[in-house]
DNA sequence: TTGTATGCGTTATCAC
DNA sequence: GTGATAACGCATACAA
């Protein structure tokens, strides 16, 4: 049986608020009687129940990361961010995954209501919809949002603007002579991958280029659909120089696709993943990659959240990171 | 603010006790009392606080997660198992990293101390050492291990047994007339790369080799480490016909600097990674790997945590899962 | 400086 | 069937 603050209170002979005084650093204890109490405790290896702790206090310094998906590298290198940061600020993470789905995701949000994490960070996912913001109302919107979007400007958050990326890739590639640039992207009803989308269409109307409906291919992400997608193409004649694909697995998948049709990147054709990290750093040749800054998504994402939590009111921004684009030799000029 | 039982209570004109009973679905309360009851608790949305009825009921529904090593792909797939599972049973997750460190480990068996969490489940690392098994008298082993050892048979157990996958490894490398073989391994101090390397020595004694030391090159596990045993093992004029490394990221540094030396796979050196996984899968040749049965782990592993968590005494064993080896094209006899 | 009393939101044990 | 009341372990306002 784990140890109390009654039971060291007990023994030291004193008041059970003295205890709790000495243990917290608060003053208004006298030096022998703290010291006398810390001894006891360190003894018996006190620790405090934060579940008591919690109640009274209302603060658990547990928060809740919930992400749309597990599969997408890129968040699992948010994670890995959010958790080196939290670790620095002496928070706990509560590792909580939707799969997408809005009813997870409101099961979720009750860890909020039911006081067990003090705020949230939503990874990824389609648009912030009613019921959040009531939850928001309720716990004053502890709370952000990162490659997410809210009809409110409610919520502090942190977006990745994957047009502009998209854009650069086109243009990158235009600039090195490819002309007919295929896009294989994920479901275009999620916010991000429209998104990417718009960036590739903009693009190509800017270079006065006509957009053909036939050189997007919408996946559902899975590896297996980026081989697939390529065959698609092949297969229906349409033979484009080039490609973008706006996730990792899917890029796996296309230049799968491609080396087993004999072809050669980017002789044969190019190819501008998305997302640097070690999935994409896997593919031969190096890739050009669409890279999310996934530290800095993270730490400005739990910083804001340590604000709100903080009641830093002022604080409700919504700020937009460009990726970077990392030239490799998988688009690189060779004819 | 939250509305709370005594809100109901007052609201519905009755005890919290007898709320408390209708909301739980305890029996003993009136038809009409209880309709009444649940009729105001979904209309001002009534979510019980967990902290309070943790503090009393010693059941939190949480269990903490505590990864030796986030970077490990192998170990973010048996995190993602053991979510689905947990799922499936109403549990909660919290997700901590150590990164080895023996300290931060301590600090995360607070967790379990302080009763924030009902079990935790040691994912990788070194052996348990003295301080755990304190841990564990005290809060009565609610502690399951994967892939990891402890001095003691006191906590359920579920290790893959990477030496006899190894000593698999070796034994297809040989019958399939490769006679030199090196071995990239990770930290020997870790206890399952000393285990790989056993299976290594183990399979190479058993048909009548020397082993040779030099054909050992120990890592730090990092991707470029992969790169570098290769350059060194050339440049030291050990030259090796194939290469068993025993992580994923060492695998894929290796492969990398095969190809940039203008070798082939498997014509000139056969490889067998670690690892079935989107890692090794993005790898060209297709990877004959050792693939660590990481559903299997994280499944039994949970469950033998929910059996602990019942107080089903009787279930301290240890299960060793055989890996898969599963035969690709990086190490067909080609020549 | 220290002790007393109260409350945090629930569940559980009694009575009635 | 229902209602007081204690208890979980801690923090804090107030008194002494």
């Amino acid at each position: 049986m784990q140890i109390t603050l009654k039971d060291i209170a007990r023994m030291a002979g004193v008041a059970e608020s003295t205890v709790s005084r000495a243990l917290n650093d608060k003053k208004g204890v006298g030096e022998n009687t703290r010291k006398k109490i810390i001894e006891i405790a360190e003894k018996y290896d006190y620790r405090p129940n934060k579940l008591a702790r919690g109640l009274v206090s209302k603060k658990t310094n547990m928060i809740a990361l919930i992400l749309s998906d597990m599969e997408n590298q890129s968040y699992i290198d948010i994670v890995k961010n959010i958790e080196i940061e939290a670790e620095k600020n002496n928070y706990q993470i509560i590792l909580c995954n939707t799969n997408g789905n809005i009813e997870k995701e409101k099961s979720y949000l009750n860890l909020l209501e039911s006081n067990q994490v003090d705020g949230a960070i939503f990874i990824g996912g389609g648009l912030v919809g009613q019921y959040l913001l009531n939850a928001s109302f309720k716990e004053s919107n502890k709370i952000v949002l990162i490659n997410r979007l809210s009809d409110e400007g409610f919520f502090p958050t942190v977006l990745t603007d994957y047009g502009d990326g998209i854009y650069r890739a086109v243009k990158h590639l235009l600039n090195n002579g490819y002309k007919k640039i295929a896009l294989i992207s994920g479901d275009l009803n999620i916010l991000t991958e429209e998104e990417k989308f718009n960036g590739y269409k903009r693009a190509i109307t800017k270079y006065n280029i006509n957009f053909e409906k036939k050189l997007l291919v919408e996946t559902n992400g899975k590896r297996i659909e980026g081989y697939n997608a390529f065959i698609k193409l092949i297969e229906g004649g349409i033979i484009p120089d080039s490609f973008i694909v706006t996730q990792e697995l899917l890029t796996i998948g296309l230049v799968e696709a491609v080396k087993t049709g004999g072809y050669f990147i980017p002789e044969d054709f190019a190819i501008i993943g998305s997302g640097d990290n070690i999935l994409t750093s896997a593919v031969d040749p190096p890739l050009t990659v669409i890279a999310e800054p996934v530290e800095e998504l993270a730490e400005l994402a739990f910083n804001d959240l340590i604000k709100i939590l903080n009641n830093d009111k002022e604080n409700f921004s919504i700020r937009v990171l460009t990726p970077q684009l990392i030239i490799r030799e998988s688009s690189k000029r060779n004819k």
